[in-house]
DNA sequence: CAGTGACCGC
């Protein structure tokens, strides 16, 4: 035992040493704190080493948690508020599966859980996420006597909603009509838009007695996801007449709407809300506004909104080497990808489906080769159904057939439409009928034969004059019932969003002769210039707006 | 002598 006057001072010396825990920027520094803190033996203390510990879970630093399980794993007197930061840090970094053995260790003990522990543990559920461990954990809590507690029926609601089990969540929201609160509200809407029930998420919606920032948010993301984009927007423009200014979430959301709908003056708009509202242009939102401009048809506002962003990561990139891809200028496309991996930014196999798309249209067999080689070897990435799709339509294009063939037969995984779809699409523009025949025979097979693929083969066999394999492929058809589903493109026009819809002759519109001059004229344009086959206009496109 | 939650990009 040390004399008391020792053992003050030493208190003394801890109590300063974890004063500087906030300062240290190093894991360097708090090994050197710890190690002050094991000679004098202070770190015995739980308070103390709790206070390592919670550093650790929470800090951002590397290694810090993976030091602060190897503390924890070493301690002898432990308190719940250890046991729960441990579990925290856990789930919180990725690690959910290790928190929920975390936690049943600390039953094991004897710990009582309490309210922190079951909002913690919920929490990695939810990660997960585990129903089946979440029902387990869900008898813990009525055994404990925490379910009425806020955060733990949230934490509850918030895992039913996840795991889809809607009617569990709105069976505890209806139990729990005074504790429930806007995020319990919030949760159960979004558990109902993820779920597709959305009349049903738009009618709680409206009921909700308080709606925050969150809440809105939550909403128009629902909206988002499920392609209700119009919807998306409405309730956007809606928020802020009720007085709510949108934050990051809200924005997001907007923007990836109007990308999908083209709707250029919205998007525009909120560029400018952004802007003026001084609100942090970061990678995420960057990134939005990237894919929004590119996808709206303004890649030089896209490449200057890129410009502009002070750290850029591999979603910004890809995000306009994407949009370069798709603009026909597959030449910048290439150059940025140099130039991310000359700046250390690691490509993923997003970037990689784009750059190889990007070489394809190029014609640049020999390099989208070299690069689809380099994504395993050089890269960690094991190439995936699209990549593969990537490589027959770069060798199909550019007539490559047989080595086309080749890979789809001796990829690791079975073809899936997309990836015969280009097969056939070679053949096709290179006129191989025999093998289109093949192609649509294993589409058949494998059942992802639509009416497209069909009409498809049926121009192949006419454009070769065999007349009596386009009378079978159309009689085939008849027989099955195939429809081909028609094409159709967005654009906006004067803030009204126009619906281009392939051969649609039901809304004749008064624009619709003037249009399709346009479109012969510039399909005859294309035509003098001898681009792409992939570029001529169908004829017979229709506009109708509403 | 402590501390927690709902919404978000390729």
């Amino acid at each position: 035992m040390l004399p008391s006057t020792f053992a003050s001072k030493y208190l003394k010396v801890s109590r300063r040493m974890l004063s500087l825990l906030d300062h240290c920027h190093h894991m360097r520094q708090i090994k050197q704190i710890q190690s002050h803190l094991t000679v004098s033996g202070t770190l015995l203390d739980p308070y103390v080493s709790g206070k390592i510990i919670s550093f650790c879970a929470t800090s951002h630093l590397d290694d810090a948690l993976s030091h602060g399980y190897s503390l924890f794993l070493r301690l002898q007197n432990r308190t719940t508020f250890i046991w729960n930061t441990m579990i925290r840090g856990l789930a919180e970094n990725n690690q959910s599966f290790k928190a929920i053995t975390i936690y049943k260790s600390m039953l094991d003990t004897y710990f009582p859980p309490n309210n922190y522990t079951f909002s913690f543990v919920l929490r990695a559920c939810a990660n997960l996420p585990d129903l089946f461990i979440g029902l387990q954990c869900h008898g813990q809590v009525i055994k404990y006597g925490w379910e009425s507690y806020d955060f733990v029926l949230n934490g509850l609601v918030h895992l039913y909603a996840t795991c889809n089990c809607m009617d569990s969540a709105k069976r505890l929201f209806d139990m729990s009509d005074v504790n429930r609160d806007v995020i319990t509200w919030t949760s159960l809407i979004s558990g109902y838009v993820k779920s597709r029930q959305v009349a049903i998420a738009q009618q709680l919606f409206d009921q909700m007695p308080e709606k925050n920032v969150v809440s809105w948010s939550a909403m128009i993301n629902g909206y988002v996801q499920i392609g209700m984009f119009e919807e998306a927007l409405e309730l956007f423009n809606g928020m802020q007449t009720c007085g709510v200014q949108p934050n990051q979430a809200g924005i997001i959301g907007a923007l990836t709407a109007c990308a999908f709908l083209g709707a250029l003056d919205q998007g525009r708009w909120i560029h400018a809300y952004i802007e003026r509202n001084k609100i942090e242009l970061d990678r995420v939102l960057g990134t939005a506004l990237i894919d929004m401009y590119a996808k709206c048809g303004c890649i030089e506002t896209a490449i200057s909104v890129f410009d502009n962003m002070s750290n850029r990561d591999v979603f910004a990139f890809t995000s306009l080497i994407s949009g370069l891809a798709n603009h026909g200028q597959s030449g910048s496309a290439i150059e940025l990808f140099v130039r991310m991996q000359n700046e250390g930014v690691a490509p993923n196999e997003v970037t990689f489906i784009c750059i190889l798309s990007a070489c394809s249209r190029m014609g640049l067999v020999e390099k989208g080769l070299r690069i689809f080689k380099s994504m395993s070897e050089m890269h960690g990435i094991e190439p995936g159904m699209q990549h593969y799709g990537c490589l027959v339509d770069l060798l199909g294009r550019a007539g490559l057939l047989e080595e086309a063939k080749k890979v789809v037969r001796e990829m690791p995984m079975e073809p899936d439409s997309y990836v015969l779809g280009a097969l056939l699409n070679a053949c096709r523009v290179h006129g191989n009928v025999e093998l289109g025949k093949e192609t649509v025979e294993s589409l058949v097979e494998r059942s992802l034969d639509h009416g497209g693929v069909h009409v498809l083969l049926s121009n192949m066999y006419a454009s070769a004059n065999q007349w009596d394999g386009v009378v079978k492929v159309r009689k085939g058809m008849g027989d099955k019932n195939v429809r081909k589903i028609p094409g159709c493109s967005l654009i906006e026009v004067d803030g009204m969003v126009c619906e281009f819809v392939c051969g649609d002759r039901s809304q004749p519109h008064l624009l619709m002769e003037e249009t399709e001059s346009w479109l012969i004229g510039i399909d005859k344009h294309l035509k003098s210039l001898s681009l792409d086959d992939d570029m001529t206009i169908k004829r017979g496109s229709l506009l109708s707006c509403y």
